[in-house]
RNA sequence: CUGGCCGUAGCUCAGCUGGUCAGAGCGCCGCGUUGUGGUCGCGGAUGUCGGGGGUUCGAAUCCCCUCGGUCAGCCCA
């Protein structure tokens, strides 16, 4: 290798074709599903001020290490997008748009995190959020809509766990039972989780080890600690799903990071990945925190999803393949100086056929070649021969299409090519 | 931030306890067929053995540091 200088940066990746395409097709599903049902796009800055980001919840000393935070030109203090939500809830107080706001949005998150199976210091998230709706119907929407993108990418094996947070005030007397509970028992605690039990014992309940999960198998859940309001809007989630027949799972162990997550959370995971880090769709509601930004008490809900977590879940189920082949026609031009190849393609390209032709004055064997690699179904090739009956021939490169090529007359050419690309796509289907 | 494992060609890896250890397969390029790919045959190119330092007559191999990869805790998508 001529020795790379420089790499990318801990923690983050390089996308290129054709996994990329992948990325592409992936998008487009997710665009398609939440835009039908009527949610719009939200375009807004990677940086925003720190305080954004960094609020008084008990999470926040956590999020600070993990953020890429830095000073400005002007002395601005600064950070990187560490997640999706708020952004949006930025744009929301800022912008006053009329309720409820549904939108989506697709971006890069950044956080100063130690790399591991599906976790990065720069990941790839999509997510919607409703602001400004407290209709337990909008949550079954946002989880359907979740569910439905799931589906449209081919995932089967996923279970949806699904949790409610009760209001602050819920919160505040079931923490109290909680913390009663695991300081009963704190010696039976993995040690590194003990310290917790004072300052965010609910934190206690998502601890992985194992010795902790048998302590908090049995604790006090949180839906039995619900206000009547609470537990209403939490059945009627469970109704609404009940009526879409989504299956879900509850997991009354299933906590978020933030205080201002307020009832329904929930969490798709797949249960084909074996790694540590697999949820690969999460979300809740979180009516708390417009205001926590300066807006007006606001509900809102909403979720994301971690695109290179969706690949990995895709991988495992052998599922969400993405497209295959750039393009359809590969022009092969054996003719001197290959001007027939570069205005055969805008020609053919102008006509709306994808189609590629190789450079460097190759020999034909190497455009041959080079066609097979390029994943086209046919080869078109023009030498002196065809370029004297003002011909091309049109020779199959798969194995569907046999191997019987034609001479096409250079007039018909885009009408013989638009059938039989037609017919593959046809095929495809 | 803490800990385990790993770093040899574009990719996957072999290289025993330091002494032809710079290798294989795949891929790439060319030729067999100067107008036919994918199969087959033949030939070819590419490496400061992640980087730096040390031990030694001699280091891909042993030691230290560092960077990167990977996995786990924590946190989350």
């Amino acid at each position: 290798m001529a020795r790379a200088r420089f790499q990318a940066p801990k923690g983050t990746q390089d996308i290129l074709p054709p996994a990329s395409a992948r990325w592409e097709q992936l998008l487009a599903t997710y665009a398609t599903v939440v835009e039908r049902a009527g949610y719009g796009l939200v375009q807004s800055p990677l940086f925003e001020d720190l305080g954004v980001f960094q609020r008084e919840s008990e999470g926040a000393d956590a999020v600070r290490k993990e953020m890429y935070d830095f000073d400005d030109k002007g002395g601005r203090r600064i950070a990187l997008r560490p997640e999706g939500t708020a952004s949006i809830v930025r744009a929301f107080v800022q912008h006053q748009p009329a309720s409820p706001w549904k939108v989506w949005y697709a971006t890069p998150a950044f956080r100063y995190e130690n790399v591991q199976a599906g976790r990065y210091r720069q990941h790839h998230q999509v997510g919607l959020e409703v602001l400004g709706s407290a209709d337990p119907d909008v949550d079954v929407e946002v989880i359907a809509l979740g569910c439905e993108f799931l589906q449209a990418l081919g995932l089967r094996k996923v279970e949806l766990l699904l949790n409610t947070m009760g209001t602050a005030d819920d919160r505040l007397r079931y923490v109290e039972v909680l913390r009663e509970f695991l300081s009963d028992r704190i010696g039976e605690l993995a040690e590194d989780d003990r310290e917790k039990v004072e300052r965010h014992p609910m934190r206690v309940l998502d601890s992985k080890r194992t010795q902790t999960k048998q302590v908090t198998a049995s604790a006090p859940a949180i839906a039995d600690h619900l206000s009547p309001e609470s537990q209403e809007h939490f059945e009627r989630v469970k109704e609404g799903l009940a009526a879409l027949r989504i299956p879900y799972v509850l997991e009354p162990r299933l906590v978020r990071g933030f205080d201002y997550y307020t009832h329904t959370t929930f969490e798709f995971v797949p249960s084909m990945v074996e790694n540590a880090q697999a949820t690969i769709l999460g979300g809740g509601r979180y009516d708390g925190l417009v205001e926590e930004l300066g807006g007006p008490p606001t509900p809102g809900i909403g979720f994301g999803s971690g695109i290179e977590r969706l690949l990995i879940a895709c991988d495992a189920e052998g599922v969400f393949p993405g497209p295959q082949g750039r393009v359809d026609v590969f022009v092969v031009d054996v003719t001197d100086g290959n001007h027939v190849a570069r205005d055969l393609t805008a020609q053919l390209r102008a006509a709306g056929i994808r189609c590629d032709r190789a450079f460097d004055g190759k020999g034909m064997r190497a455009q041959m070649k080079a066609a097979d690699r390029s994943g086209a179904s046919h080869a078109v090739i023009v030498g002196d021969q065809e370029l004297a009956d003002d011909t091309a021939t049109v020779r199959p490169l798969r194995a569907e299409f046999g191997e019987h090529q034609d001479a096409v007359a250079r007039a018909d050419l885009v009408a013989h090519l638009s059938a039989l690309i037609d017919h593959t796509a046809k095929d495809q289907t």
